[in-house]
DNA sequence: AAGACCGATGTTTTT
DNA sequence: CATCGGTCTT
């Protein structure tokens, strides 16, 4: 294909123009219609679909503010925000909406949402502030929560949303769901009242704005003649009816996915909606990416065995013109934490002899309670990391305390946050008055907030009670008089200056205090960016949204050299030379509650899929006889998935070849020399001034051993076995 | 009303 | 095993 005239225009883009291959270039290219683009792991997804965006701007001259582009998360959207502005200048990509599906929402609803009843100033509950909701319904109804667990009655509440069923249309099956469609209504009036939405509502709201308000998608419609939505196989039907109407009318729909990477299905995204696209729009465009320009072909051979099994997929596969890579290793271990220290090891030598760095190194696991015991031998290394994922630092305790009160201050009617920091930090108005202010609140149908404020609820208190609550009362009047003329910091800090805050944590020798004052003191961080960044006049509101929208692997930093531990489902997407896929067991992964059924079995098999095209140049797997599982320790199986990788392509590795990384020219490791040596690669030793450590190289010397031993507390030391008193351990 | 203590109980993945 | 929730004590 010859770049048309119209390329030509594009200022810098010449030179990308020329390194895209033949597919690469139909995707970019193409013109009016729906377009279906199947991009593969590696296959330049990202840059395809800038340039195509650059290319409707610069080339066609499609005004950026008629171009909708959706992510999955608020790291994609700024990716291509930037990336866009580097192709066509800032100026014009300002315009642009780009975003995830629930900010778009968010902001169409903000907008427009009136017509629904829709607050414009309504606030975003997370799966905290949810599952109090869920909670407090439990208790109005007198419903065991023992029985009933409050988060499975959130799921199935969350899953209804998806398919845009509303509380009066939900159909019970059974017992369990029976109480949930008991609890559903009572949920959304409470959120209602609360004027807040929930993640669920924003996309089934925005589907009710369009379909009851006509005129109101039209609107958009008008304004977005291209559509474009990156990762779709992980659209659910909620989103995926927003995207059909948007851009219903002029039909520019370009649509980027891999159905091998869909992993979300638990949380509503839908393989079938990738797969059935061209059924929906007979005169879709098809492009297939699918060469890989990240991994090496063994490697992608070795996870194309592992999904190929799958029998819902569209028929692909990918090559590397990197023909030559080495196998991926399959190494057991004993137990979790000879399969972490194993790992510390091989990268502990790999950055000192081979020049590798920690930044090339991720460890991937299936659940997240694996990370501590990596956590911990890593610590014991001095193997510098950090963890995506986990307690997610806006989830932390002491951050949405803080939030709570700056939620209260936006918005007074948010029950859910004013019960959360009424009394906290303590000050004296305990269950027994918090439960006669909702009482008066429940009367007279009003907020928490208006029943604090009501004349009405100084009769009902006793005199001590009530000034404790007046004391609160003035608190929030007195804040809420700066929201208007404070920037958010300013407003955070007299917060905390208000309530004494950090003081009132506790004892500041105390590690799990300080961590919690570093973490406020990291939210001020985030304040004083908001506050200084392009967003700031959107002023309070404003921050809380973009708090309340934001992932936790948005925040993975690529500059600093550490070793990336998360779970695979946080990886999607990124890169590393070295991958280290630990836990590879039946029961692990794929997960025991996976295994039982076809569907999810598939999508464990995706999920190792994405697993190991995260690697560049190596891919290490490990999977342990025992493992313990919170106490109790269990005999564990190698995963299923392990057999689907052709001999070919694996290589089995005893832990010490895996701990001992040779340069990579040398395929086979080689074997530390065992017959008549008292030290053998892998021995555990004692020295009497490092401490314990272990041996990673035995090298025969004239009359002597010349050993390598790793020490957790003192680092890699050479050492001649004559001379160093090393004492052996079991 | 607040804080300490104890016992039970549940752990996939998260925009 | 670790957090959560509930109970008991001050």
């Amino acid at each position: 294909m010859i770049p048309c005239t119209i390329c030509r225009k594009m200022v810098g883009a010449m030179d990308e123009w020329q390194t895209l291959n033949e597919a690469q270039r139909e995707a970019v290219s193409y013109g009016e219609g729906p377009l279906l683009i199947f991009a593969g792991a590696g296959s330049g997804k990202t840059r395809v679909l800038t340039m195509r965006i650059a290319h409707l701007i610069s080339a066609r001259g499609v005004s950026p503010r008629r171009i909708l582009a959706v992510t999955f998360t608020n790291k994609a959207a700024n990716e291509m925000r930037e990336r866009i502005e580097q192709l066509v200048g800032s100026a014009q990509v300002r315009q642009m909406w780009v975003g995830t599906f629930h900010a778009i929402c968010a902001r169409i609803l903000r907008e427009s949402g009136r017509p629904l009843g829709i607050d414009p100033e309504f606030v975003v509950f997370d799966e905290d502030d949810q599952l109090s909701v869920v909670k407090e319904v439990l208790k109005l109804l007198d419903i065991d929560e023992k029985r009933f667990a409050p988060r499975s009655i959130l799921n199935f509440i969350s899953r209804a949303k998806e398919k845009l069923i509303p509380p009066h249309l939900y159909t019970p099956v059974d017992y369990f769901t029976q109480i949930v469609g008991r609890v559903y209504p009572h949920y959304q009036e409470r959120l209602e009242a609360c004027h807040a939405l929930d993640f669920d509502d924003l996309l089934m709201k925005t589907v009710q704005l369009f379909e009851q308000h006509p005129d109101v998608l039209e609107r958009y419609q008008k304004r977005f003649l291209y559509v474009l939505v990156d990762e779709f196989q992980d659209v659910n039907q909620a989103q995926y009816r927003i995207v059909k109407h948007l851009s219903a009318m002029h039909r520019n729909l370009c649509v980027v996915g891999d159905d091998d990477q869909s992993i979300y299905s638990w949380r509503g995204a839908d393989v079938g909606i990738i797969l059935s696209f061209e059924r929906d729009f007979p005169d879709a465009h098809v492009v297939k990416l699918e060469q890989n320009y990240r991994s090496t072909q063994p490697i992608l051979d070795a996870a194309f065995h592992v999904v190929q099994k799958n029998a819902r997929r569209a028929p692909k596969r990918l090559w590397s013109e990197k023909r030559d890579g080495l196998p991926i290793t399959v190494t057991e271990v004993q137990h979790e934490r000879e399969e972490a220290m194993v790992v510390a090891q091989h990268i502990a030598l790999s950055v000192q002899q081979l020049g590798r760095k920690y930044g090339d190194f991720v460890v991937l696991y299936r659940t997240n309670a694996q990370s501590r015991t990596f956590e911990e031998v890593f610590l014991n290394y001095r193997i510098p990391y950090q963890i995506v994922g986990g307690v997610r630092f806006y989830q932390r305790k002491e951050v949405k305390d803080v939030l709570a009160y700056l939620r209260v201050i936006q918005s007074p009617s948010d029950d859910v946050s004013l019960l959360r920091i009424i009394n906290v930090p303590t000050r004296g108005i305990g269950l027994q008055t918090v439960e006669v202010i909702r009482q008066l609140a429940a009367e007279q149908g009003i907020s928490l907030w208006e029943a604090i404020e009501h004349p009405d609820l100084s009769n009902r208190l006793t005199m001590r009670a009530y000034s404790a609550v007046v004391a609160f009362r003035d608190l929030i009047r007195y804040l809420r008089t700066l929201r208007e003329k404070s920037s958010v910091t300013d407003l955070l800090n007299e917060v905390l200056k208000r309530t004494d805050y950090l003081q009132r944590l506790g004892d500041t020798r105390d590690p799990e205090v300080q961590s919690r004052v570093e973490n406020v003191r990291e939210l001020l961080t985030a304040t004083q960016q908001f506050d200084a960044g392009p967003e700031a006049e959107r002023g309070l509101a404003g921050f809380l949204e973009s708090v309340a929208l934001v992932a936790d692997v948005d925040s993975l930093q690529e500059s600093s050299d550490r070793v990336t531990l998360m779970t695979v489902h946080a990886a999607k997407g990124l890169e590393f030379p070295v991958v280290f896929l630990v836990g590879m067991e039946e029961g692990l992964f794929p997960h025991i509650r996976a295994i039982n059924d076809d569907p999810n079995v598939e999508e464990e098999r995706r999920l190792c899929y994405v697993a190991i095209t995260r690697a560049k140049e190596r891919v290490h797997i490990t999977h342990a006889r025992l493992r313990s599982v919170f106490g109790t320790t269990s005999g564990m199986f190698e995963s299923r998935f392990l057999h689907d990788i052709p001999e070919g392509l694996r290589l089995t590795w005893s832990p010490a070849e895996l701990a001992h990384p040779l340069p990579a020219a040398q395929p086979a490791p080689q074997v530390a020399p065992r017959t008549q040596d008292a030290y053998r690669v892998g021995q555990r030793v004692r020295h009497h001034k490092f401490g314990e450590g272990v041996i990673m190289k035995c090298e025969p010397q004239t009359d002597d051993h010349l050993l390598t031993v790793v020490f957790p507390n003192a680092g890699i030391k050479q050492l001649l076995a004559s001379i160093a008193k090393l004492e052996k351990l079991s």
